[in-house]
RNA sequence: GCCGCGUUAGCUCAUUUGGUAGAGCAGUUGAUUUGUAAUCAUCAGGUAGUCAGUUCGAUUCCGACACGCGGCACCA
């Protein structure tokens, strides 16, 4: 009988010990340990690989789409919904049907048609571009939409909320000429990274991957398309890396890859110059010569997959989320039941101004509810009692500190809304 | 999907060779009105993932399936 045996070993006592701790270290920030502590999602067998938002989840993944909305209008894009479910036949003219069809979910109605759950958002974005006719003078033309996809990712891959079958894209396609490539593709990268910065991530790694073995369109297309967005790539001035065969089937991509609390990398952002999919799906465009012409479609995603870089989000910051992305963000906590009706006043002061708190009037000590309230990674803790009712003040205690601090009832709701705000507002 | 491992209460775990399960926290109820990380007591909580097999008897042993975990492969 041949039997494995698997191990680690280390060079001394301390490297074992800083191992062990790391594993710790990494488990409390654990994306899917959290989320339950949290209660911000869960998974359950009937739905494998898709997510049950729960309030607070949903409140934090609706943050993150209300800011990606904001810097998309304030960079241009026009935003679009499309079908969740199209005709197979459409599929089949895009290519995905032949590389993809048994990663697709499919169903069909009482028709005899076909049709395919989407696992992308560029067919229905082509159909958008298509309907009336566009002028060169229409380029750059920026469709995004919040489109949830559905693929068949092998079971063995899916993990938490970092690979999932079921997933929202923050997906956008630019239509544009040829020399528009370049142009369009650094703007495209100096948005992503200026968005994840607002994140927190500063070191972002970037992969540059060309035509893979399997894919469509003649290798002329290629040159021409893996050419632009390599100049796009070096006059952006970024480091990046070369990630031979990784391209999609229709274009070479970016990738835009950030790492989690246990060091896997996850590609979050991508840009893809597209030479090959408008043509197969019949977009034209009027050029200035008065001919037709078919446009290059760069599809993007910033977040990629917004389930993905939450979960990447809740890691990066164990939890503890900044206080403009935090679900619950404030909990006025009683000290004895005699101050309720003040601690209602001081609720609704916090909640008037769009600051999300809850109040916690039971009949517990405080420091009860501050242990329970710091587990839960409340950012702030607002206790009131006796003192603060006769002087309207309220006592402060923000998550990761031990320090209380006293203010005026109108200067805490002052400085926490502005906190409140997203970093573009 | 592949290789390995796992699945016991809402959560974290225990149940020495097969004799139908127990704790802490959470929850209930009651008492306590409390000043910054756990007040005390009380009660309740389970077809042991599902199905099938061996056995007088299965949470325990065998098998299939589902889901999960670690890795691989995959990732439009």
């Amino acid at each position: 009988m041949l039997t494995r045996i698997y191990g680690t070993a280390w060079a001394t006592e301390k490297g074992l010990e800083q191992h062990l701790l790391q594993i710790a270290e990494a488990e409390k920030r654990d994306h899917r340990k959290l989320g339950r502590e949290m209660d911000l999602f869960h998974f359950q067998e009937e739905a494998p690989g898709a997510v049950f938002w729960h309030p607070k989840g949903w409140t934090l993944f609706q943050s993150l789409i209300n800011y990606m909305r904001n810097r998309q209008d304030e960079a241009g894009y026009v935003e679009t919904n499309t079908p969740d479910m199209m005709d197979k036949s459409l599929w089949e003219t895009s290519g995905h049907w032949d590389k993809f069809s048994d990663m697709m979910f499919r169903t069909e109605a009482k028709d005899d048609k076909i049709y395919a759950i989407k696992p992308m958002n560029c067919p229905g974005a082509v159909e958008i571009f298509k309907q009336g006719l566009k002028s060169y003078r229409d380029l750059p033309f920026l469709l995004s939409e919040f489109g949830k996809v559905h693929r068949y990712e092998p079971s063995g891959a899916l993990h938490g909320l970092m690979r999932v079958r079921a997933f929202t894209q923050d997906d956008a396609h630019i239509f544009c000429t040829e020399d528009q490539i370049t142009q369009e593709s650094k703007t495209v990268c100096d948005l992503i990274l200026s968005i994840y910065k607002d994140f927190g991530f500063d070191n972002v790694r970037i992969k540059f991957s060309d035509r893979p073995e399997k894919r469509v369109g003649d290798d002329a297309i290629w040159d021409k398309a893996e050419a632009a967005l390599m100049q796009a790539m070096e006059a952006t001035g970024l480091e990046y890396t070369l990630n031979p065969g990784e391209g999609a089937f229709y274009g070479p991509k970016l990738e835009f890859v950030l790492r989690d609390a246990i060091g896997r990398d996850w590609q979050c952002g991508t840009l893809q110059v597209d030479l090959n999919l408008p043509g197969r799906l019949g977009a034209t465009y009027i050029g200035e010569d008065g001919n037709k012409k078919i446009p290059v479609m760069l599809h993007r995603a910033l977040f990629g997959s917004l389930e993905r870089f939450t979960g990447i989000l809740i890691e990066h910051y164990a939890g503890h989320l900044p206080f403009w992305l935090s679900p619950l963000q404030a909990v006025v906590a009683t000290i004895t039941s005699d101050t309720d009706e003040y601690a209602y006043e001081v609720q609704k002061a916090l909640v008037s101004k769009g600051i999300r708190a809850e109040i916690d009037t039971r009949n517990e000590k405080i420091g009860y509810k501050i242990r329970e309230h710091s587990n839960s990674k409340v950012p702030a803790i607002i206790a009131v009692g006796k003192k603060e009712a006769e002087d309207k003040t309220v006592s402060v205690r923000r998550i990761g500190s031990s320090e209380t601090k006293t203010f005026k009832l109108e200067d805490i709701v002052t400085s926490l809304s502005k906190e409140a705000k997203s970093p573009i507002e």
